[in-house]
DNA sequence: TGTACATCAGTGAACGCGCGTTCACTGATGTAC
DNA sequence: TGTACATCAGTGAACGCGCGTTCACTGATGTAC
């Protein structure tokens, strides 16, 4: 693995466990096993290290799970298909948040991160568009009813694995039974009879 | 105004327009126009100027919505209760993400604030468990049918306030027309016909 | 194969800077008689 | 009322420290002939 990679693999670690604002360039060098001065061999300065963890390691397991999506309509069981995505979606979201959420301590870091993901068309808001597309595909086959807004329901299920990844950092939880397969269940019944 | 209100308030301001990073004791002094010195006056450190922040700046604008909302169930409009509700949920998400986010850059501090919470009994977490018991009333009173989980149902239409919020800071929204509205109808109307 | 030189990833030590914090001090206000 | 002293919120200047960054250097590897 190259030098870079491995000061790559390190950055993310420090940020991920000790902090963005303890990710010092002498703790990730030590993490990296290589000097300080070697991280401006490989990036011209911290700014430009933290921008390329950010857009080189954020994890795609959500991605591929996403990727594949868009051709599972019609196929299989809906609800078991929702969850399985609830399911990845709460793991992702629990994983990255802390680095994700890390990033509003500095403003400027973040301006810099959105303006990266702009010009490459990604960005946290892609995973609601790819589940809203699937939903559609799903409700032209008649498996949804047609008055639905499939952004919204996209929004629903994917909103509270992201808020719930936030918790899981923030609160001790309890050692939850099937919450993914409870939120399917709600947002696929609904709240009201059927009028 | 005391010297310390004033003190927390300019805090506050800096951490929100400047980041967490930013706020420095330079600069908060500043802002409250009183020398740094001061700040050591009313405050041990600055981890305590940050606490008594959290803890005394934590905006309660949602807490007042929910605090009426026990006493409503089986009154008015139930579609428009939680329309109210999530448009709420969706301003105040939007107005303290970046602040509450900022804290995952020192998880230090995040410990702390986490076991000031726990102290006191509130938290994130508090916002879902109320939304979550104003269900189970209605559920109670027949206005939900008796199959649905209200902290699923909760955790739905939270999660995707709370996840708007951060979109809103992470891309530029499209000025949308009625987000909440089409949240609580999905909700409500579920994705699936009555079987 | 051996020799002389070029390249370049990585280093140890030093740098200037801005940070949080402390210190001796000021000056306004309160209090005792 | 006047005087002497106590209290205490707030200050200007200094502090040591850890940060990001740079510098001259090393030594291994490649290349020409």
């Amino acid at each position: 693995m190259s030098t870079r990679d491995q000061i790559l693999d390190a950055a993310a670690h420090v940020m991920r466990t000790r902090g963005l604002a303890r990710a010092t360039t002498k703790e990730i060098a030590k993490a990296a096993g290589f000097s300080e001065a070697a991280l401006y061999k490989h990036f011209r300065d911290k700014t430009d290290l933290f921008l390329a963890v950010l857009s080189e390691r954020a994890p795609s397991s959500l991605t591929a799970l996403l990727d594949g999506l868009a051709e599972r309509a019609g196929q299989g069981d809906l609800r078991e298909t929702l969850e399985e995505v609830a399911r990845e979606a709460i793991r992702f979201y629990n994983h990255n948040f802390p680095m994700a959420a890390s990033i509003f301590s500095e403003p400027q870091l973040l301006a810099a991160h959105r303006e990266t993901m702009r010009e490459r068309g990604v960005g946290p808001q892609h995973v609601t568009i790819v589940l809203s597309d699937y939903l559609a595909a799903e409700q032209k086959l008649g498996r949804i009813r047609p008055e639905v807004d499939p952004r919204a329901a996209a929004a629903l299920l994917l909103g509270a694995c992201f808020q719930r990844g936030f918790l899981s950092h923030f609160v001790e939880q309890d050692g939850d039974d099937d919450f993914a397969g409870e939120l399917v269940r709600t947002l696929i019944t609904g709240l009201t009879k059927e009028e």
